[in-house]
DNA sequence: CTGTTAGCGCTTTCAC
DNA sequence: GTGAAAGCGCTAACAG
């Protein structure tokens, strides 16, 4: 047996069939008014060949694509992988297919991402902006006739409608928590960052602390493990040293972690942590992980049924301008107290592993 | 301004720029053999209605849609969304788009995602089978028309090309550290599965358990994190504990790790602990984690180098039967020696994560 | 119930 | 250099 052999067409599946190619188009569309012979014979022929309708043609007609696009940064960050997930599961049960394209937050690649799906006539787009402020990125998507919805950053001064996580609400919590626990010197760990989501964790931080009395100690040098390692080193060995740290990043909190280790400062007992965003293992290392929990899932899934229901609002067939009314999203976060924020939680770690 | 605007064909663009289609369409491949005057006011008349071709057309006409597939499991697990990434490079290096679908191991799901991707014409398929045996699969893959790569896990019996790690020697290496180690009650803690990977990591640490005399300590029941609990507390207040336990599976070795915390068992003073697949944190627990790393970049990026040489293999414009030679590419696994196995790396284990 | 036919948007000869 | 026209695979009137 080979492989590669030509792809079959409708009017193949006809002549093959002895009949007209609306009848095999009918078949193909559910088999209404067909006679039950014939439906049956052309069913027969269409297996036997292995046919398979053409997509393009059917968009060619000007029909949905019911395609649908997600630009995201990376594909291989846990945040965007379960955004992705959920998303696909929507698109799946919305009888779409999602298309992932990834930027590595390159404003470039990003317009030519948004590009490459516009050609694919994709019928609404997600897109996780790598600059909230691009000016350029703005100015495609609003040119754009399809709904576009924005995840985890918004669009600055656009109508698009945006889902994301209440990021200072969640540095406020994570700050407002380690006052309450008495720590007067917290740092905040970040890296120097134009992201909308670390800027808003910032700003949340900072009106925390000095809502407190406080001053802040803002580190915004971090970038990798050794960088970390180094503001860490810095900060301890100074004339007023942390009694604990915020980090605003899933990497920078283990990074800190790591550091803590390596200079073998307990914590909280010394240093208490607090971090952004959950991960697998945050409640099994020693100290267990406290942590600003967002609800990854839930904002891929609102950002894709709010997708859905813009792409519904267009009266079939006829495009239309649309009320361009803007529409935010804010998920609150939660936060989850583990030990290293010098909390102890009655129950052990393991149970939440189950 | 408003959007949903319709959407502009390359015959407005012709009208409103004064020229005929064919002008039109040249300049859009690239505007060769047409008068520069001309192309300049195609080309503004291209930017001001935001012009851009639809894909679905030049389908029809033919041409491959440089779109590749690719079936995998779940984007969340950090297997395959490394490899995904990894396809999405070369897919990208190679002008083409990758449309990621998930399975979810659904043999059902897996066929009409399969059907899905053929649909919409895609030139290649990348694949990770559900079930190496699923006969319905390798028959709707065999008679595909384009070519298809399978990776993780082959299709068995069939002319299907294969990128996959050697898990039967991964396996093999593992035990093999552990009895270099001295130890001589060795468990294999896994899931009963029907996935290839599984069943070939339980055979090679069978195979080598037995060489060695030694009689092999299988536990087939893990599921979760209780069940694994259960199976390490049964086995460990029986009358022949294990001294050291192989894990075939990340999750597996997490939920192990856990419960000899849970149990405070010491690691690896009264247990060892091996697992397969290495994992962001394994060297940050303590003890550090020893694992069995496979080579996840390397997979996908052989599997999609492997399927665009197929691809260029095949006579443009005119699909011909190729021979059917079938190509298994085995990649080798490497062991990471941390603490966990009774190793103790000279390097601090900061290090590791610069 | 079923066949015929006219395009959907684009590329590509083939003339001019 | 440029345009007219045919046709890719499919659907949707419109006749029969």
């Amino acid at each position: 047996m080979s492989r590669k052999k030509a792809i079959p067409t409708l009017s193949e599946v006809a002549k093959r069939a002895g009949v007209g190619t609306s009848t095999v188009s009918r078949v193909i569309n559910g088999g209404h008014r067909v006679d039950p012979v014939t439906l049956a014979r052309v069913r027969r022929v269409i297996d036997s060949l292995g046919y398979v309708p053409n997509l393009a043609a059917r968009i060619l007609k000007g029909y949905r694509t019911r395609t649908m696009g997600l630009v995201i940064p990376s594909i291989a960050d846990p945040f965007f992988s379960g955004c992705a997930e959920a998303i696909q599961a929507v698109a799946h049960a919305n009888d779409s297919l999602l298309i992932v394209v990834t930027t590595q937050n390159d404003p470039r690649t990003e317009i030519e991402n948004v590009d490459v799906l516009r050609r694919h006539r994709v019928d609404g787009l997600i897109i996780a902006p790598a600059n909230s402020q691009n000016e350029a990125l703005r100015q495609t998507l609003e040119a754009l006739s399809i709904p576009v919805v924005a995840i985890d950053r918004p669009v600055a001064s656009s109508s698009v409608t945006s889902v994301l996580a209440n990021n200072f609400c969640g540095a406020k919590l994570a700050t407002q928590h380690l006052l309450d626990h008495g720590y007067k010197r917290i740092m905040c760990l970040t890296g120097e960052s134009t992201l909308y989501t670390i800027r808003e964790r910032i700003s949340g931080y900072q009106k925390t602390v000095e809502a407190a009395g406080l001053k802040s100690m803002l580190d915004t040098s971090v970038k990798d493990y050794k960088s970390t390692e180094y503001a860490i080193e810095t900060s301890l060995s100074s004339s007023d040293p942390p009694d604990a740290i915020f980090s605003t990043k899933n990497s920078t909190t283990i990074y800190a972690f790591e550091a803590l280790q390596h200079f073998k400062v307990p914590i909280p007992g010394r240093v208490a942590l607090l971090g952004y965003d959950d991960f697998e293992l945050a409640s099994t290392l020693r100290p267990s992980i406290s942590v600003i929990e967002q609800p990854i899932e839930e904002i891929g899934r609102l950002a894709a049924e709010s997708l859905f229901a813009q792409m519904l609002e267009i009266p079939q067939g006829k495009r239309r301008a649309t009320p361009a009314r803007r529409r935010q999203i804010q998920l609150e976060t939660r936060l989850v107290a583990r030990s290293s924020c010098g909390c102890s939680p009655r129950l052990p770690e393991a149970a939440e592993s189950q």
